[in-house]
DNA sequence: TTTAAATGAATGAATATTTATTCATAAATT
DNA sequence: AATTTATGAATAAATATTCATTCATTTAAA
């Protein structure tokens, strides 16, 4: 046997790299940056990832999953009403945001980026989510049966992030976003939805 | 006199441009890449622009400032009803997106990138419209005197150039955004707003 | 209980590659 | 012919990636 391998070196260049991006933009990072920010050797990636490229992918697959596994176990708790189920979506995106902005951050870039793309695995989870997510707020009569797969997709699913993480450009110095927004956020989803 | 410059060659260096960056996304663009789509050689390029970044930066804030001097022309239009200037705004986003997609969802992904931020003069030009705008609807109803400058500002100016450009990761094949969403999407912004 | 050999982790300087930028030259226009 | 536009190969600069080497830890023979 050898030594071990070092896990928290790992969860550095995991954190070093969303800060680094949210911070310089995902052009200006370097694989340098990255490794001197984890104070990490520059080499050490490669042991893990086959690239830059490769890291930043897997970061982002890895949200996307628990984004998914997420409100799929929401949904299974809310079978009567879609009210609940958007409010702890909600309120867990603000609490995440105010708890780990630069993760928070990292994923609302790439969310944006034409770099990446969900795998079809996702999309097809995605596809069948809204769907029962639908079927549900039809039969309590909070969705109109008017409202297409686009508009749910994009008020569930994008809607809060994006209103949460918008910050950077901010033209007042105040704080944006805090855990009172929550109710704000549901009632105007579901009015958009009705 | 010598030959004259070729008016043309900007304007494909240009599109050429954006439609690269649409497509490959920015990290992945090349100058190489930008010139051959536009048709022009490697080095036209810095005969007009400083370089890369000052290309870049140059379409961005054109647009936002056409942007900016769209919506000041319509608060004067509009100075009893917020209604009406919202929904030429976004018929105006719509119309654009359909008739020019790779302008429209460039601007919209350096609206979500670090690395390009509002210019002072633009943060002051904003926060003063912003202003405005709510003055007129609070003195005609239409906006609640509780609703903050931020939710104003996203709601007004980014969530329907989001709603309308979100459609990269499309899990459904479907075309999403018509000009039937003006009215929509007119609604959604008001009721918020309330 | 030492001691040393084996193993895999980790490093970072060297290298390869990619990409922005320059500039000597050619082409076009008056 | 004179002048400015335009080219694209050459160069410089930046950055990703490799890999020979070092280091830490474990195992087991003496």
């Amino acid at each position: 046997m050898a030594r071990k391998i070092d896990e928290d070196k790992i969860a550095r260049i995991k954190e070093a790299t969303m800060q680094t991006i949210v911070e310089k933009g995902m052009e200006s990072t370097t694989i340098a940056m990255i490794a001197k920010n984890a104070n990490v050797s520059g080499g050490y990636l490669y042991r893990i990832y086959a690239g830059k490229q490769d890291l930043i992918n897997e970061l982002y697959h890895d949200k996307v999953n628990s984004l998914y596994k997420e409100l799929e176990s929401l949904v299974l708790l809310n079978q009567t009403s879609i009210k609940p189920l958007i409010k702890s979506f909600i309120k867990n995106r603000i609490t995440y945001f105010l708890n780990e902005p630069n993760a928070s951050k990292f994923f609302y870039q790439l969310l944006h980026n034409e770099n990446f793309f969900a795998s079809d695995e996702i999309k097809h989870k995605s596809a069948d989510l809204i769907l029962k997510i639908k079927n549900i707020g039809v039969a309590s009569g909070e969705i109109s049966k008017d409202t297409t797969v686009y508009q749910l997709h994009y008020h569930i699913l994008v809607y809060a992030v994006d209103y949460i993480n918008f910050t950077r450009k901010n033209i007042f110095e105040e704080q944006e976003v805090t855990i009172n927004d929550v109710d704000k956020l549901t009632e105007n989803i579901l009015n958009i939805l009705k």
